[in-house]
DNA sequence: GACACATTTCACGTATTTTTAAAATTAATG
DNA sequence: CATTAATTTTAAAAATACGTGAAATGTGTC
């Protein structure tokens, strides 16, 4: 039913999310209502990819809680149809924030907490690895500083990053 | 031998690999090195994380192929000797080339290409996933060539950055 | 409030990935 | 050039993650 290309996208994006440690129906799913753009039900969906009712049910409610499809209804249809976000800076900010704060932050705190617990140490052993620590964790605190202001610039923050940083070097003639 | 804090950064930065589907014994060995600081053996870290001679083996050399560690030799010693790079900025840039290469870099091509096999579809249907495509992959040009800029930068990108991005609001007094 | 349909949960089997242990290869020393 | 030590490869075992289908739970309609 899907023509060829739009199937190669759905895989694509599939191997994509396979790379990065997310199961691969779950960026499948997304891939083909990204693509498709309008709403889908769940028996459309489980058609199309070939993927059990269960399996459906469960990657649908986590791209819900990350955000980045919306449960519509029609009608006099009972059915619960699923559309993708169609911006995609807002798919790419949503899904960076959510891994932000599931990963980044909780890594920052237990560094936190690791580091005090290494004061009580006063060998040159130990302080040596207590700065090699913090160094690291100085590092992750400026990251995640920086990545909130990223995020918080909204769509045109590519352009606007480039040309700041590349000093107009890179931009079209 | 080693103490409870250096243990706890070691499984730490363990799970955080696991949570980014690299595997454990990756992180964790390269955790181990990174916080000794100085050169280890293959014995001496065997024994730390009490992992076999082949899993050594096999993530050192993964971790050397990716760049963040390094073979030395001590005099009169025919074993090798590793080290962690020390410094986080080379580290984070290091492994982040590597990511950009191997998936960002291909995913872009293959979106290229997928969306010069769909200019053939001249059904409004076509014209609307094209663009789909299409906004998609200038996304990703645009977020690759950004965080090429970004690397390049050095070490104090993420304090420079910070205060061009924030106007200077977030700096100590 | 009971029926029909839709959704979610869960225990299970399957497949993939990770680790191990042992065999094979490579290199170094006398 | 043989002997010993170190490393890499390999194949099997263990661990883990994934998807399935049926049973259970919801939800709206008559």
């Amino acid at each position: 039913m899907l023509a060829d290309g739009r199937k190669e996208f759905i895989e694509l994006w599939g191997d994509m999310g396979a790379h990065w440690g997310v199961p691969r129906s779950m960026t499948e799913l997304h891939a083909l209502l990204y693509i498709v753009g309008g709403p889908m039900n769940t028996d459309e969906i489980m058609k199309q990819l070939s993927i059990s009712r269960g399996n459906a049910s469960m990657t649908l409610r986590t791209l819900l809680d990350w955000g980045i499809i919306n449960r519509t209804h029609k009608l006099h249809d009972r059915k619960d149809y699923y559309t993708a976000e169609q911006d995609v800076w807002k798919l790419f900010a949503t899904v960076a924030r959510a891994r932000k704060r599931r990963e980044l932050e909780p890594l920052a705190a237990r560094l936190k907490s690791l580091s005090l617990k290494l004061n009580g140490d006063a060998t040159s052993e130990g302080v040596a690895h207590r700065e090699r620590l913090e160094s690291m964790l100085k590092f992750i605190v400026q990251f995640d500083g920086l990545s909130d202001q990223f995020l918080s610039m909204g769509g045109l923050s590519l352009d606007i990053l480039s040309n700041l940083i590349g000093s107009g070097k890179k931009t079209l003639p």
